[in-house]
DNA sequence: CTGAAAGCGCTTACAG
DNA sequence: CTGAAAGCGCTTACAG
């Protein structure tokens, strides 16, 4: 049934080729010294011409309480860049310690998310990398409560007891929406993830304490949240753009809602007449006509700090949690820096 | 030193707190029908009590021969958009499957490779999909050779004995260099990633047998291939163009390599002047003025396909290898539509 | 329905 | 310098 034709060789195969006992391969494989230049040889041409290779399974079994030389990075969808470039941070660090990362998606999905998390300790991974559910931690916080070393990245649960490494979620937001406000708008649209995320409502508080404290206020509709693909955002912000008042202005606070309502937009020929911004950074956004103006991340050094942060602990480290967050400045490139239409509400359709 | 404080509770620890055998123990956990419910109950209660989890190592090592539940794939660059989408693909497979992905980039270098292979295989991933180094095979051939269904995806050696998804790399070439020659061109450069990836190569072949077809001449640096970064090829481009007599057209051979084409176009102000086409699209190709012309690919099916592929090996397939082309017509946007200029030469700076 | 024995492929002590 | 024994945490036969 399995295409497996040949079953692998093991230590023992290896010893009776080489006529040794499967110790003296043991101490081979593992380069220890000791060994007589004659057996070494021998044991070396026996697993080569055997092709042999180590069960790293059965090996770290006895070395129990041992590294397994593996982490976990749970994040949310390995499709989106920001999520891939911070996958890449992680695997670079991880890759100079001489570990394997296991990576998968959970969509922002409590029970996909325990399924992984389940997985990888069933895999006995030395550490985790996370990017918790808004949902809860489910059984990541049972891991945290046992000790396991686990560093939060991009969002941060109610309660931390464990290092974190994300981007100033609230203060880019209120960045953004100060940057809109000294261009002269008080009319302005929010479209941003669902606020199961963590970091989509940090963001959307960030929006709403900016606005309020320049006294601006937040109409009925203004506020839009959900969890789409960039086409399906698209089409929200056109129908929303295109419908009765439009704000002067609109702020999207991830990298997909960005390119939806970039492309909403231009379909509309709005993109010179309603000022945009955007939360994330994303390729070409200088080249557009508005250049889109947006409060970037940098992923990758998210990834490598948490990672570093991680094999710290691993180190044996147990200085109190460390709380990195990140922020950065508004890239002005046009579309940000658009003044309201002094006629108001000017009627235009699709 | 190590952060694990309590070892993680065995099914040893189990039984003795629920006052059974390790084996009544085992049967519970792997839900065995025939024990009395009482001990299922005091079983449950110890497990949840404890917070045992089965070590997936230990319970494998005794199944020797049987699958393991992960597979590995080893891509170029997760970093790199087209790659983590063929990633998301792949892990949605898996994941209905109920397999874990590893993952790791391999950045085209054969020792990279080879160390993300090896610890595939230490760790008996039950198969693997690779993106192979145009510099060889190395441990994947041997594991090739012994039997371990392997799929490849995106590139192809030469000699392929093993299933086979990709896109059309020469055809969509061959498209893409004829919708330039279709729009009057005769002199085009021509950037690429090295030649020393399969697909790079594949695509620069496509370039130059549509030039040849049409009786065009490919002038002595119109051809420029390497290994870089977005900002690097956008240097390069920029200085190219800029230099003295630049072409009337340009085809980007990779998704990076558009972007920074498209950086530099617009940076010379000849975004409207010098045609561009690329191969693989991008977010936003479309906003762009004038938008961006690609041969598209489809990294989430080429993805989803590659993993369907592996496992119906891994349910014991043996019919031959399969070889699954994918090609996709070109997406007129602007760029590409643009005649040559009949002044040829305009002298401009940057 | 429940358990004691043997073994998966290795490493860790211990002998010689 | 080399090897026979015991054990890692489980599952697979085999007893009762």
């Amino acid at each position: 049934m399995a295409a497996q034709h040949n079953p692998r060789p093991t230590m023992r195969d290896v010893a009776s080729n080489a006529g040794v006992s499967f110790k003296t391969v043991s101490r081979v494989v593992n380069r220890e010294s000791g060994v007589s230049p004659d057996l070494v040889k021998r044991v070396a041409d026996a697993v080569s011409l055997l092709g042999y290779r180590p069960d790293d399974r059965a090996r770290h079994l006895r070395q129990s309480g041992r590294q397994t030389g593996a982490i976990g990075f749970a994040l949310v969808d390995v499709g989106n860049p920001f999520f891939s470039s911070t996958l890449r941070g992680i695997e670079e660090v991880a890759r100079q310690h001489g570990y394997l990362v296991l990576a998968g998606s959970t969509d922002g999905d409590l029970v996909r998310q325990d399924q992984l998390i389940e997985t990888f300790v069933a895999r006995r991974v030395d550490g985790i990398i996370a990017v918790p559910s808004g949902h809860g931690l489910g059984v990541l916080g049972h891991e945290i409560a046992r000790g396991t070393p686990v560093v939060f990245l991009d969002l941060e649960p109610e309660v931390v007891t464990v290092d974190l490494v994300r981007s100033d979620h609230h203060g880019g937001a209120v960045l953004a929406t100060k940057h809109l406000i000294a261009h002269g708008h008080r009319d302005i649209a929010f479209f941003g993830d669902t606020t199961e995320i963590i970091s989509a409502k940090l963001r959307l508080t960030g929006f709403r304490d900016a606005m309020q404290e320049a006294g601006a206020k937040i109409g009925d509709q203004r506020i839009v949240t959900g969890q789409h693909s960039t086409a399906v955002w698209q089409r929200i912000i056109t129908d929303y753009l295109a419908g009765s008042p439009a704000p002067t202005a609109i702020f999207s606070a991830q990298n997909f809602i960005t390119v939806g309502a970039a492309h909403a937009l231009h379909a509309l020929g709005l993109a010179h007449k309603i000022a945009h911004i955007g939360f994330d950074d994303i390729d070409l956004a200088a080249l557009v006509q508005p250049g889109i103006s947006v409060v970037p991340q940098q992923p990758w050094d998210l990834g490598r700090q948490a990672a570093e942060l991680l094999f710290q602990r691993l180190a044996g480290s147990d200085t109190p949690p460390v709380r990195q967050i990140i922020s950065s400045p508004v890239i002005a490139r046009g579309s940000g820096e658009i003044r309201p239409l002094s006629v108001k509400r000017s009627k235009r359709t699709a």
